[in-house]
DNA sequence: AAGACTTAGCGAACACGTTCCGAAATTAGC
DNA sequence: GCTAATTTCGGAACGTGTTCGCTAAGTCTT
């Protein structure tokens, strides 16, 4: 099955192939006709190989949008972080998800693949600048990497919920069964709250609404008030 | 296309089989199967009805889902809330958070289909319940809105990232293209925090943890420093 | 050099989601 | 009752992801 724990040199027929093209012909096919006509058949055919011989580089093509995600994020810029660690922290998060954010199909690939759950693994000098900067905030290490997973929720959550909701109004047909109104409180709100809102409530997506709540769960998690906690 | 507004009388053959029928039949076949094996050819022969007939019922197999979803937070049980503003908000959000955490395949399909940014539609109580008790707290309705989102992006998070995460060890040799390292940081790292936390990062996660940051979060949010503040 | 082993390549086939389009069943209008 | 409109039903077909089993092309061992 998988390969034993040894650095075994490769063997066997080499590849016609190389995974650099497979990725380079799968952005370039995603740019030309979005990320969900990326067919296995079309990219194969587009590389000028059979359709099957793609599973031997790639598991499925749900890996295959995990790579290419991957290979976006892994050649993101890395900022000039400042100096104070609280806000190196909402640096380095905003980095990630501006860039996630900025691709207009990561979003909606990462609803649909486990990628979330692998990101953390990709970029590697964000985790380590969070913990870092967490730790020299007075956390255990133990702790910062209970802050990394709270921002990360956060983040996560922030773009699949975002991207989701911007997909048009349409939505709302799509979503009520019938003759049921939005939030079903527009005709009779238990809580004043709701109605006074009302149909302001997709308009009010604030573009940086994400930096603050970002900033004001890192402050939360790691202070001020525990620079005056001794124990 | 859509009917009129008006609320006109049912005409046409009437369908031999009814919304509930179709949901319940779904519910069962996920328990029995697993909701991957949930297809719509199959769940159409367990009706005894043809395949394509489930097209007029759902639009697709994604609103299939979500109906189904819809169905299970529905009937959701109100909790007893306290008094407290920000505790009620806390108690509100782990409802949520609890009953499509506890649903094996809920977290796997909200990755799949666009449930996330409906969810706030589906569960109207919650967000009376936090819009009304953030606006106690003392927010604008324009505040208690943007409270609510940054509550649900950290609870979709969570969901999402935590249902990925704990998928198994297997996801280890399924991420890492080639003799690359988890972290990169196992063998050389620049900050010793990675090297510190090492393999012990999948194990540190704790049951808890969601309630922990969630209070957190509400409570940097909301206050406390906001009850000294009189303009 | 020869065989064993390993990997890439690929055609055929299967199950699936979905659309097309026509047939059947029911109601509304006359 | 008859016709038209409206709705459900469903077979056929297309494109898709994926697996199976095989062949070809390399590498390693002897």
């Amino acid at each position: 099955m998988a390969s034993s724990s040894t650095a075994r040199g490769r063997t066997g027929r080499p590849p016609v192939t190389s995974r650099e093209q497979i990725l380079a012909a799968a952005l370039q096919l995603i740019e030309r006709r979005g990320w969900q006509r990326l067919t296995i058949r079309a990219l194969a055919a587009e590389l000028g190989i059979g359709t099957t011989t793609l599973y031997h580089h790639v598991r499925d093509r749900e890996d295959l949008l995990v790579q290419l995600i991957g290979e976006v994020v892994a050649q993101m810029d890395r900022p000039e972080l400042p100096a104070d660690p609280q806000e190196r922290i909402v640096v380095a998060m905003t980095t990630v998800h501006d860039t996630l954010a900025a691709i207009p199909w990561a979003a909606e690939v990462l609803t649909v693949d486990g990628f979330m759950g692998r990101l953390g693994d990709t970029s590697v000098w964000i985790v380590e600048e969070v913990l870092a900067a967490a730790v020299q905030a007075g956390s255990s290490p133990e702790r910062a990497v209970e802050v990394f997973r709270h921002l990360w929720y956060y983040t996560a959550g922030e773009i699949l919920v975002r991207a989701r909701s911007a997909v048009g109004p349409l939505d709302r047909d799509r979503l009520l069964p019938e003759g049921q109104t939005l939030f079903g409180a527009r005709e009779a709100s238990t809580v004043p709250t709701l109605a006074a809102i009302g149909d302001r409530w997709p308009q009010i997506t604030a573009r940086d609404t994400y930096a603050e709540g970002l900033r004001t769960f890192v402050r939360g998690l790691l202070g001020p008030q525990r620079r005056e906690h001794s124990g």
